[in-house]
DNA sequence: ATAAACCTTAGAGTCAGGTCTAAGGTCAAC
DNA sequence: GTTGACCTTAGACCTGACTCTAAGGTTTAT
């Protein structure tokens, strides 16, 4: 069922002839080791979609793609099974109703907005804590984490929240 | 040195006599159970600015602040070393450059920008997934997240990527 | 004054997510 | 045809961040 590997290392992938990775070549180019890449296919969440005869990894560039999602994912902060659950998503024509798609879809999403609004919060505190130290309009009084929220704080109070939509 | 708990648990706090709370109220006002608060403790993340004379830990409002941010960032994905580097980020008006200070902020900020970069990268792939799910107007033919990332990926081709800021 | 519900510490256990090792097979070049 | 750089697997090990346990002291209510 393999394919034979050809000199040149091309596999006959979707009629183009594109050069197929090896695991070492998959792991430069996606900085993830391959211990990593072993371990993720351990786990379901990638795989090569060639072996050689000896049992070589052979990546397709559709793999590839699949990798650089996994890492991605991984770098925002998604745990293995939240991907393992965002890669699940696929409608199979009869089985799997689109509701179920759009259920998961949109519980990450909430999930992507909450994370997003929180780093937002933290993006304001270091921004107040950068323009209130040491020669900032703001004063040098407040230096630490701690005193430029609490000086956010109080500036919120004294102003009403005119704008609102800051954290917590 | 430690001052003496009186009834009703209230110590000489900013002379506002705000009550101070023990481990497990602070516990359940955070979310945090108090292993984990012990936890942070002996890490340097938090304390408990007064102990009774038994030990027990009492904490002010101040405090609680602390643990709320540290509670924060660590829901936001900073590491406890991350963290750690946070909140020792203080001027001590002589030995400690503002440049310092303003160094590593700077840093931090950079990370949050990226992340909030990459969450909104995953943001856009999830509604083009949800609007391209049976029904929207891009088709049922794009159902799972690596056809919504490819047919993401045609469309900026094709379009020569007007909008730029949609990161790899 | 005793029970129930707290608190203390030191240290062991758990889980996710890698990371490494051992023992061996494969391949390209010389 | 052998050397060195690859590849394979199973499984042991490591780190970060908790989470729990044991053994005991304290506080509050009855």
């Amino acid at each position: 069922m393999a394919l034979i590997r050809s000199e040149g290392r091309e596999f006959e992938q979707t009629s183009k002839r594109i050069p197929m990775l090896k695991i070492s070549e998959l792991s430069a180019r996606t900085g993830l080791s391959t211990h990593t890449l072993r371990f993720y296919e351990k786990h379901g969440l990638i795989s090569a979609s060639e072996r050689s005869e000896a049992g070589y990894r052979y990546y397709s560039d559709t793999d590839v793609r699949r990798v650089e999602f996994v890492r991605s994912a991984r770098h925002i902060g998604f745990s293995l099974n939240d991907i393992s659950e965002l890669l699940s998503i696929r409608v199979d024509k009869s089985s799997h109703s689109c509701q179920d798609v759009t259920d998961i879809t949109e519980a990450k999403l909430e999930e992507v907005n909450t994370r997003i609004a929180e780093l937002q919060s933290m993006q304001q505190t270091l921004q107040i804590l950068l323009d209130s130290c040491c020669g900032g309009p703001e004063s040098a009084t407040h230096c630490s984490i701690m005193e430029a929220l609490e000086a956010e704080q109080e500036r919120e109070i004294e102003q009403g929240l005119r704008s609102g939509s800051h954290g917590r």
